[in-house]
DNA sequence: CGTCTATTTGAATGTACTCAAAAGCGGTGG
DNA sequence: CCACCGCTTTTGAGTACATTCAAATAGACG
């Protein structure tokens, strides 16, 4: 069973879809089910899809030339997630998109939307919408890398996150905030305070 | 003489304008001069415009409680500055917008925006695909923040914007890849090889 | 030319990383 | 259901990278 309700009831937040309209755009879309540590971008590979996330959770990650990982981004409940840079521009991707958990997610393919956009031009005001809420998201992010220390990005993150902190493995939280695993450890059993 | 004609240029690289639209969008615009070291946008008053660089170059930054200064963007010829987390949400700033040279700017105010966006909804458009460019641009400078080291960040900035690296204080550039300006200093100055 | 601001330089300090080893935990198969 | 294996987290010691502070030098602007 196809259960797109749950995109639906997200883009109503933003524009208000005749019915037409709406099955016109879920004949767009497909469910995909993906298992924890499963890949749904790999690098080399152009990023086809944008993902929407009905349950489950996942992370973007580069690995480094020495061999380090650095998230770029989680996605949970009702977040998009995708190597953006290769999906907008039609560019190989440089990054893995992975599974934390077992997951339902709701994809749309590039040449889908790039129709879904004419043929409802509603949908520009909906993906304008969303791209600007995540710049804003992504300018505050930029500002607690650059002017917090390693502590402090971490408080703040478990503020503003506590769900995603709860439910990411450590070493993804901490190549997500950019210092190591072994300092986020640390940092939790406050091992810093007593010298 | 108001010369709107970058603008417009700028504008047709993504949508096709009408010759009464592009006049009917002209009527929304003002243009604004600065002068060096002037704020166009200062912490606790809404941002109420997104303003468009003609010529010159600007820069936002944070303070922080410390006094510290945290350059979050620059911009120069051809693109876009604004505290957007306040211009979006309707908050108050948390940035400073100063020009770091005199400059000439072409300014939209958001209640002129929504009406442009209703009335022309091909501006829709527009701005979506500048904000997932903006998204996806963002994306890549955090990788560049939290996957290298300071040299590095550097290198990396030198190679993609020698042209701004150029025009803006040397604090400011140390403010905007998240280190001190005595380390940038001492990178230029090749003072690390040689222990 | 003089003043103010920005950059450079060096020494001391602090923050975070690396490496290695131990402990914890979860999933899988016997 | 328990035992084992592999992966994640913890811990500590040593090191590297970056900051802070202070002082000297260089540059910009009126």
């Amino acid at each position: 069973m196809d259960d797109f309700s749950p995109i639906i009831k997200y883009i109503s937040k933003h524009i208000l879809l005749e019915e037409e309209e709406e099955a016109r755009f879920t004949s767009y879309l497909r469910i995909k089910k993906v298992r924890k540590k499963q890949y749904i971008v790999q690098p080399d590979f152009v990023c086809n899809h944008r993902t929407y996330i009905v349950s489950g959770a996942l992370r973007a990650y580069l690995v480094d030339d020495r061999g380090q990982e650095h998230t770029v981004a989680f996605g949970i409940e009702d977040w998009w997630i995708a190597d953006f840079n290769s999906y907008f521009f039609r560019q190989p991707a440089t990054l893995f998109v992975e599974a934390l958990e077992d997951s339902i997610l709701i994809q749309i393919e590039y040449n889908a939307e790039q129709e879904l956009l004419s043929t409802i031009p509603k949908f520009e005001k909906f993906y304008r919408i969303i791209s600007q809420n995540g710049y804003a998201f992504l300018q505050r992010r930029i500002l607690s890398n650059i002017s917090l220390n390693a502590e402090q990005r971490y408080e703040d993150f478990m503020q503003r996150y506590p769900d995603i902190a709860a439910r990411v493995p450590q070493y993804a939280l901490a190549s997500y905030l950019g210092f190591s695993t072994e300092l986020l450890s640390k940092i939790r059993n406050n091992r810093l305070k007593k010298r």
